[in-house]
DNA sequence: GTGGTCTAGACCACA
DNA sequence: GTGGTCTAGACCACT
């Protein structure tokens, strides 16, 4: 994996575990990687490891069992509120902005079509 | 002005120049507040203000006369420029992202068109 | 039993029999379920039980016959005793932390009383 | 200051900060030590003092401005509302260990009383 | 083996 | 000078 110098490791790294449930590479109740598998994984230090964990955990994305492992939430909505949730957020960024630009709704949508196209 | 913490402020503040630029509230060959005034009117440091300043010649959004002041680039196509690239960035981004959550186009045009009603 | 993940499980379930010996739901001489059972009922690692037994009997709270299984000490005394303990510890604890934060004796009574009409 | 080796560094810090907030020690508002001062003065690492700031920030007890400092939040209520909730804290923790243990309210409040004279 | 904590030292961006 | 991030390496307690 690639980073991006301008955002830290540790986010980039929540942004891909985030994705890789949501599109269903990992699933809920899953046990993930303990923190020196996941650094040699993501060619990072073990200490990046657990800034992700912890971040994953306080965001009530995962819980860690001490001496066990980290784990996904067992709940099988956590995909569709992860899901749902990460795209509002997306949108209401994009759309704020566009708008600011001064971009109404249907010019946005008429920008996408044709972007399609390409 | 409200800044976000995570990023840093000079390039919050460039982007709102942009924006207003975009928007019509500051208009090509305009001249920009001194240093000093952009600093109090954005409640920043005025070693703030040159960075931004800084940016915003080195993207050819204005020019400075020394001893007078920084001006907006006298060119009309400049707004059309600026508008269009900073609409493109925002689409790409949002764009990709979206998809990697697994939405299509459509699925997105959908969202937006709902999201338009409330 | 829902188990605090700040401290220690096996210090977790020693402060629970703890409890359940001075409440009178366990009493002097009462055998103790067997490692394995003990980790069947709290939902814990077998290694874990050992562990609990090996503090209580550090404490000299239990002891183990050999091929038999882990006992209460047979003696009455060991309720008051561990009563008076556990008040002691929490007692000296709570009053020191709240002065700290400049509570006196007589405003702690208060809040007592306050919290018992709730 | 002695550090309890059962309990992490950043969290006795960031206690002992809280205290000193409560009792006046600090005020709502001030700067707080820069982390490497911060460092110096409980003789801990730099990336502990990290830790501690990262913490009262996430508590919205702290905030931070980037490349200045670290603040107390300036908002006089601050004290008595986290006078309160640590009191609460302790008030709970204490009241519902000594109620498994077979006090009764008075019991508890004799017992104070009898602690008071010694 | 697992996570949690800590130290040491370094680099960078920000103000 | 300030906070933020990262690496490297170590130790410890828990399971």
């Amino acid at each position: 994996m690639k980073f991006n110098t301008a955002t830290p490791i540790y986010q980039q790294v929540v942004a891909d575990l985030k994705k890789k449930i949501v599109n269903g590479t990992i699933h809920p109740g899953d046990k993930l990687p303990s923190g020196r598998d996941l650094a040699v994984e993501y060619k990072i230090n073990p200490n990046t490891s657990s800034r992700v964990y912890a971040l994953l955990e306080e965001q009530g994305i995962t819980y860690t069992k001490r001496g066990i492992g980290t784990f996904v939430i067992d709940d099988e909505n956590i995909v569709d509120i992860l899901k749902e949730e990460m795209a509002n957020h997306l949108l209401t960024f994009f759309m704020n902005n566009m708008h600011e630009l001064g971009y109404s709704s249907d010019d946005i949508i008429d920008l996408i079509r044709r972007n399609e196209k390409c």
